[in-house]
RNA sequence: GGUGGGUUACUCAAGUGGCCAACGAGGGCGGACUGUAAAUCCGCCGGCUUACGCCUUCGAUGGUUCGAAUCCAUCACCCACCA
C-alpha cells in the first residue's frame, strides 16, 4: 500500500486540488511538505494533532515536513470557522505562545532524520520585513477580489451579523505568500492542512501557479467529529491540551479510553501509526468481546505514548488500574504514591481531622469535585460519592483521622470515573 | 436624526403587579442498566441551611406600590423600518 493509499483507508484524505498528479509526484521521489500551527494559545491540543501525524506520516514515508509556526499569521487572526472577530493578541503574548507550541511541535516529528529531518520554521521571519506597499504590489496585486470574497470563510462572515475586518480579510493572502516564499526557496510543494483550510491552501497554489508557473498541491483532512456531531477534543474541563501542565497524561489518556464506541475505529485509524492488520485485528477484538475496551485502550496507550512518553504513559496506566480495578484491597503505599500525581491533588491541615472531624460536603468543596456545599449534599445524597472508593451516602458525614490511608491520604471520587485526592500535611 | 421592537439563569426561550429562584427546550451533573461506550429511564442544576426558612438574581440607575422580572423615568447596548 502506498502513503497515499494509507492516508485514504485511514480516512484522512477530505480534499486534494489534483490526486492524480500528486499521487504521480509523490512516487517520483520525496517531496517537501508543510503544515502551519498558529500560536492562537500557549499549547497546542488534541485537533492539532491531526497536521502533526500527517506530517510525521509523510516523514516516515521518506518525504521532507516542515513545521510552521505562525508567529505572523497569528497577529492578524485565520476567520476559517470562525463566526466572529477576534481580539488581536498582543506581541508578548504571541511571543510566549510561539515558544510553547514550537516546543510541542519538537516532539511528533523527527528532526535528526538521515536524508530528511523535519524543519521546524517561523512565517514572521520571512512575512515581517515585508513592507506594506511591496506586499500589495508583489502579493495582492494577483488576487481577484470576487475569488477572495467567494470563499467560504470569507462568505459566511459576510453573510452573518458580525462581519469581517479588512485585517481578518487579508488572512489569506499572508498564507498564501507562506506557501508561495516555501515554494521558492525550500521547493515545498505540497501543503496540508484541516478542511476549513481549504480556501487559504488553494489561495496559495494559485499565486503559485500565476506567479511561479509551477506546481504545487493542497490537501486536507476532513476535521474530527464526535459521534453527536459536536466538536471533537472539549471535555467539561475545556480542551484536551497537549501540555501535560493543562491536562495531566492521566487524564489524556482518560479522554482517548472514554472514546465512543462508534469512534473508536476511525480514531485508531486517525490517531495511531498501528497498521492497518493491527487495527482490524484490534476492531474484530471490540466487536466479539466490547466489554473490557480493549480497542479504546490500545488507542489511548499509542496516542498518550505519542504525545507524553512511555514513562509517563505506564505511571498513568498504573494509576487507571488502580482507579478502574474496584476496591483498594493490596495497594500499597508506593503504588497509590504513583496516583497521587496523575489525578488532582489538593493539600489539607492534619489537625482539621482531629476530634469531630470535618465534614465530608466541606472535603468535596474543598477538593474542587463539587461547586457548592449545597450541590455537594445533593451529590452525596444522590449516591454519587465515594470515599476511598466506597460509596458514602450520607450528607452528614465527618471525616476524622481514622479515614485516612496510610494515615496520610483520602481518595475521594464522584459519579463514576471523576476523582480527587486530599493530601494531608 | 425619527418611529417601533428588544435586553431573563450556561445557551435558547416563556413570563407583563403577589401563586416567581422564575414554564419549557438544549446542555451539564448524578443514579439505574451496561462495559470508564451508545441508547433508554429517573433525580438535580443561584447561594446558605438537617429542616422551617433566609439571602442574592431577570441590561444599569432611580421612582411608584403593602408588594415589581412585570408599572414609570433616565441611561447603555442591540435589531427593524423611515430619513
Amino acid at each position: 500500500m502506498t502513503l497515499l493509499e494509507d492516508l485514504q483507508w485511514r480516512g484522512l484524505l477530505a480534499d486534494c486540488t489534483d490526486l492524480a498528479a500528486l499521487t504521480k509526484r509523490v512516487a517520483e521521489g520525496p517531496v517537501t511538505l508543510y503544515c502551519g500551527f498558529d500560536p492562537t494559545g500557549d499549547s497546542l491540543h488534541v485537533g492539532h494533532l491531526m497536521g502533526q501525524l500527517t506530517l510525521r506520516r509523510f516523514q516516515l514515508a521518506g518525504h521532507r515536513p516542515i513545521a510552521v509556526a505562525g508567529g505572523a499569521t497569528g497577529m492578524i487572526g485565520d476567520p476559517s470557522g470562525k463566526s466572529a472577530e477576534r481580539n488581536l493578541l498582543t506581541p508578548e503574548q504571541l511571543a510566549h505562545n510561539v515558544a510553547a507550541i514550537t516546543g510541542q511541535l519538537n516532539q511528533l516529528l523527527d528532526f535528526h532524520a538521515a536524508g530528511n529531518p523535519a524543519r521546524l520554521m517561523n512565517n514572521a521571519d520571512w512575512t515581517a520585513p515585508v513592507s506594506y506597499l511591496d506586499f500589495l504590489r508583489e502579493v495582492g496585486k494577483y488576487f481577484s477580489l470576487n475569488v477572495m470574497l467567494a470563499k467560504d470563510s470569507v462568505k459566511n462572515r459576510m453573510e452573518g451579523e458580525a462581519g469581517i475586518s479588512y485585517t481578518e480579510f487579508s488572512y489569506q493572502l499572508l498564507q498564501a505568500y507562506d506557501f508561495f516564499h516555501l515554494r521558492q526557496t525550500v521547493q515545498c510543494e505540497l501543503q496540508i492542512g484541516g478542511s476549513d483550510q481549504w480556501g487559504n491552501i488553494t489561495a496559495g497554489t494559485d499565486f503559485i501557479r500565476k506567479k511561479l508557473g509551477t506546481s504545487a498541491w493542497g490537501w486536507t483532512f476532513p476535521l474530527i467529529t464526535k459521534a453527536d456531531g459536536t466538536k471533537f477534543g472539549k471535555t467539561e474541563g475545556g480542551a484536551v491540551w497537549l501540555d501535560p501542565k493543562k491536562t495531566s497524561p492521566y487524564r489524556f489518556y482518560q479522554f482517548f479510553v472514554n472514546t465512543e464506541d462508534g469512534k473508536v475505529s476511525e480514531y485508531l485509524r486517525k490517531f495511531t501509526f498501528l497498521d492497518r492488520p493491527r487495527i482490524e485485528e484490534l476492531e474484530a477484538v471490540h466487536a466479539a468481546n466490547p466489554g473490557p475496551r480493549e480497542a479504546h485502550k490500545a488507542l489511548a496507550r499509542e496516542v498518550t505514548r505519542l504525545v507524553h512518553g512511555q514513562a509517563a504513559l505506564d505511571a498513568t496506566l498504573k494509576a487507571s488500574e488502580i482507579l478502574f480495578g474496584g476496591s483498594l484491597d493490596g495497594v500499597t503505599e508506593d503504588i497509590f504514591k504513583d496516583i497521587v500525581g496523575e489525578i488532582p491533588t489538593k493539600g489539607l491541615e492534619r489537625s482539621r481531622l482531629v476530634g469531630p472531624g470535618l465534614a465530608l460536603t466541606d472535603l468535596l468543596v474543598h477538593s474542587g469535585l463539587c461547586p457548592s456545599k449545597g450541590q455537594a449534599r445533593k451529590d452525596l445524597e444522590g449516591g454519587g460519592i465515594y470515599l476511598n472508593n466506597v460509596r458514602t451516602a450520607e450528607a452528614t458525614r465527618a471525616v476524622t483521622a481514622g479515614d485516612l490511608l496510610f494515615g496520610k491520604y483520602l481518595l475521594l471520587r464522584k459519579g463514576k470515573r471523576t476523582y480527587a485526592v486530599i493530601n494531608t500535611v
